[in-house]
DNA sequence: GTATTATTACTACTAATGTAGTAATGAAGA
DNA sequence: TCTTCATTACTACATTAGTAGTAATAATAC
């Protein structure tokens, strides 16, 4: 089984793709521009790469490329933290709350959001994770 | 400047570090093995690179040598949440905290956590983070 | 003190990641 | 149609990560 999680520079250029929806190399190129400067071939190869792994598709529109996502950011996002969250954390999340409350930056959407997640956790079954 | 983060198997090394305190490559290797099955040489390995990337030091103890933590587990935890927050949610936390409704799995501790972080954040002066 | 065992040191090899060059091909202008 | 420019295809190369083998050395058991 191979590896397919996404790289530090892999997630910015999907993030790129997520946003377009389709876009041809030049264009997520162009956007990475304002990112990071980046050579064309190396936009390109991550493109290739992510197709590759499975993230996106790309279909031939004339003489060139449009690339697409295969998978939906919401979904992408949720593996990777389940997965930061089983290798970082251990599967605690308090750590990760006291940070939060370190640097108490959250923004009113954030605390609407969390203040579901608390009335949602105390009525639902909860199950407690140990440790 | 080169790329210090811990890479997952690096992960798992120092959260049996953090763990013993200080450790022997022995040690370390048959708490590792409760884990995942590896070979000696590659948990010595991991020591080494942990040790050139700075989060570990060692010290002789008659003919081997003993591994202890430089630096503190929370401090490291900081960090690697903040750069995965910066990297994979683009610096903002809604998508996390959706993450958490879905799942609903809080322990209380955790839900005691987040009425504290919501409490601070309430009276404090807040830093609405845009986007 | 010699054989056996534990530990360390050195080395190696494959895959993934980040970066990019060059060749080839297709389109488009003159 | 020939030249030029954009795009794609193919290739390369250094670094990091994961895995581990072998040689050397130190300790320990008789």
């Amino acid at each position: 089984m191979k590896n397919n999680n996404l790289s530090e520079t892999e997630w910015s250029i999907m993030k790129i793709c997520w946003e377009k929806g389709e876009a041809t190399a030049r264009t997520v190129y162009d956007e990475s521009l304002k990112e990071k400067k980046r050579e064309y071939q190396t936009v390109k190869t991550m493109l290739d790469r992510l197709v590759n792994k499975g993230y996106l598709r790309r279909k031939r529109f004339g003489p060139l490329w449009v690339y697409n996502p295969t998978v939906s950011r919401a979904k992408t996002l949720a593996n990777a933290i389940d997965n930061f969250i089983n290798i970082v954390l251990d599967n605690t999340l308090t750590p990760l709350f006291t940070h939060f409350i370190k640097k108490e930056k959250l923004s009113t959407e954030e605390i609407e959001a969390l203040e579901k997640l608390i009335r949602k956790s105390k009525k639902g079954e909860l199950i407690s994770s140990t440790k």
